[in-house]
RNA sequence: GCCGACGUAGCUCAAUCGGCAGAGCAACCGCUUUGUAAGUGGUAGGUUAUGGGUUCAAUUCCCAUCGUCGGCUCCA
């Protein structure tokens, strides 16, 4: 689904309309900077981008010169026009761009496109010139820089680009822009950039008192203020509920481990760049841990599993700790110490296809009573480069994964030769209500730990056996699924999640003792209930109640003393009038059924 | 980590050329007793992120550190 959406991209007039656009802004800012150097300027999703090394930084100011410029370039309807030339011929043009030349030596090589991704054959090598601009580029354009619409062009921001993503290579400044076909597209865009912002989980986070990160306890570490906890302990009682009917047990595990284990189970080789260092106790290392998996283990190899006892599943909401670099950081969505539904599923090679089909069933209907619906998969195969264990070892992991994948109905891509060196996996992609897409559910075979730690049980035939071991986290880490819940929600959490599902609203404070006895009562029948006895008007507190994003406000006034009723007022600003108390309770429970 | 921008009251933001640090909201104390998105008066709130430097004088200029944001790279 999502690659016929890119493969219609290349080919659509927009991307030559956007890929023009590079071009122009290219033109534009090498007219200011005659010394600069241009590297490379492609479309994507949304725009286009073109990096640059320059002799100073660019600022917001000098992007509006570009942009006028580049309206002008429009303005003069240069026609773009292609030529196809020999290697020695595009060195001269481009003598004094080293990116250029290096593009081009890549392009006579064969392998690489001039953006520097694989190619199948050898390319040639052609050029675009409009007006006095030259540059290396396979096309495709428009006929003429007048195609661009002037009015649906707009520069967003600039940032640093390692040349080819490469940390070891010069930083250039990437030019971000954006292109439509018409103005409104633009504007389209940008409502939806605004739209985005508004959800932000950081902003939402502080204005619905979430949670918060604190310079003094450090970046990447998330407190959780009641409200948020109340969010996230509902969302991990549902999940423990529906692990514990699925035939999981729960385990817990310290946060630290000796050394000597993250020897055996090969973190300290391959993993420890993202592991802190060691605390050194009664001189023993202990690391914390940046992974359950070898407690798991070690909890499977406290006694002697026999067939009969597998398939065992492993189930702890454990809390980790990654080293992730400062820059990387990014509210609930990248943080340092976060905890992973993980659970650890051991079973017989005979079972294990069942086991990948229940899982992945199991994924996606949790992420759907989350209110999810679309789904994306990424299937990664064995990458011969870098993979513990034979091609065969594989064949019946990676084939139960594709065939999970098949029933399950779901669209999904293969990504050949993408996986760890331990094992094949899916991951699972949810698309939210802005249409973007977030990672969630990773599910991975694991060829070395049981090698490791030499996992074993006795088969019917009294011999030791090697069990399969699949580790698996559905909503991936609670901090980011609750990031990812709360932009999906805009902070409107459906009823069943709502740390505050509704609010008693008293007219005049001779209403506050009724209000009281509601709440109780509403507490009674299980529902999270405030009562507001600030002095303020009725007004003020629907208003902050519906900023608040509360589910139901309740208004009492006299009438509904005397009826004994409550008035009901949803935040989708839908007025229900009086009701009496009962009504009132069977409708919050139908809609907490519901998960609305 | 790297490139760039930024850091002022709980929050959102002002402060002209370097010259007494301010507003709205929130909080607190009053008045108002309210019928579906902000009633009203007052009070309090600051080592201008931290440390150093230049200056008669620094929120403002310089340096370092910490942190935040947009990207690069990486990723649950």
């Amino acid at each position: 689904m999502l690659e016929e959406r890119q493969e219609n991209y290349a080919e659509s007039y927009l991307y030559r309309v956007r890929h023009s656009a590079a071009h122009v802004m290219a033109q534009a800012v090498l007219e200011i900077f005659p010394d600069g150097k241009f590297a490379i300027g492609p479309p994507i999703e949304d725009g286009f981008y073109y990096d640059f090394d320059l002799p100073r930084p660019l600022t917001p100011e000098d992007l509006e010169v570009i942009e006028k410029r580049m309206r002008e370039i429009i303005a003069g309807d240069f026609e773009f026009e292609k030529k196809v030339l020999e290697a020695k011929e595009a060195k001269q043009i481009f003598a004094d761009q080293p990116y250029k030349l290096e593009l081009i030596e890549g392009l006579e090589e064969g392998g690489f496109d001039e953006y520097g991704e694989p190619l199948a054959e050898k390319p040639e090598i052609s050029i675009y010139t409009h007006d006095q601009f030259v540059d290396l580029c396979r096309g495709p354009h428009v006929d003429n820089t007048g195609s661009i619409n002037p009015d649906a062009i707009k520069l967003m921001n600039v940032a640093g680009a390692y040349w080819r993503g490469d940390e070891n290579r010069p930083m250039l400044q990437r030019i971000y822009g954006t292109a439509w076909e018409s103005a409104d597209d633009l504007e389209q865009y940008l409502w939806k950039l605004e739209e985005a912002k508004k959800r932000d989980h950081r902003n939402l986070g502080k204005e619905l008192d979430l949670f918060s990160v604190n310079e003094d306890v450090g970046p990447g570490l998330i407190l959780w203020h009641p409200k948020g906890g109340m969010v996230r302990k509902l969302a991990e009682d549902y999940c423990m509920e529906v692990h514990e009917k699925g035939g999981y047990d729960f385990v817990y595990s310290p946060h630290i481990g000796k050394a000597h284990l993250w020897e055996t189970s090969g973190h300290l080789d391959w993993y420890q760049e993202n592991m802190y260092s060691p605390l050194d106790i009664e001189g023993q290392e202990y690391y914390l841990k940046p992974m359950n998996c070898p407690f798991h283990v070690q909890i499977y190899k406290s006694k002697i599993r026999s067939y009969r006892d597998l398939p065992l599943r492993f189930a702890e909401w454990g809390t980790v700790y990654r080293y992730e670099r400062s820059g990387v950081l990014h509210g609930l969505l990248r943080v340092r110490g976060f905890t992973q539904d993980d659970a650890h599923l051991f079973c017989r090679p005979d079972q294990m296809p069942d086991e990948i089909d229940r899982v992945l069933d199991f994924s996606l209907s949790i992420l759907r009573a989350f209110g999810f619906r679309d789904f994306q998969a990424y299937l990664a195969t064995r990458n011969p480069e870098k993979a513990a264990g034979s091609p065969e070892q594989w064949e019946a992991p990676t084939e139960a994964l594709r065939n999970a994948l098949d029933r399950a109905g779901i669209a999904y891509q293969v990504d050949e030769g993408e996986a760890t060196f331990y094992g094949p996996k899916i991951d699972l992609k949810v698309r939210d209500a802005l249409s973007r897409e977030w990672q969630l559910t990773t599910i991975q075979f694991d060829f070395t730990l049981p090698e490791r730690f030499d996992l074993a049980f006795v088969g019917e035939d009294g011999q030791e056996h090697r069990p399969y071991m699949i580790h698996r986290a559905l909503l991936g880490s609670m901090e980011r699924f609750m990031g990812v819940l709360i932009e999906h929600f805009a902070g409107a959490f459906p009823v069943w999640l709502a740390p505050t599902q509704a609010v008693l609203i008293p007219i005049a404070d001779r209403h506050f003792e009724y209000a009281g006895e509601v709440a109780e009562k509403l507490r009674d029948s299980g529902l999270r209930v405030e009562v507001d006895t600030r002095g303020e008007r009725m007004n003020a507190k629907i208003r902050d109640a519906q900023n608040q994003k509360i589910p139901y406000m309740l208004v009492v006034g006299d009438r509904e003393v005397e009826d004994e009723a409550v008035s009901v007022r949803l935040r989708s600003e839908e007025n229900l009038g009086a009701m009496p108390l009962e009504s009132f309770i069977d409708r919050a429970k139908a809609d907490i059924r519901e998960r609305l």
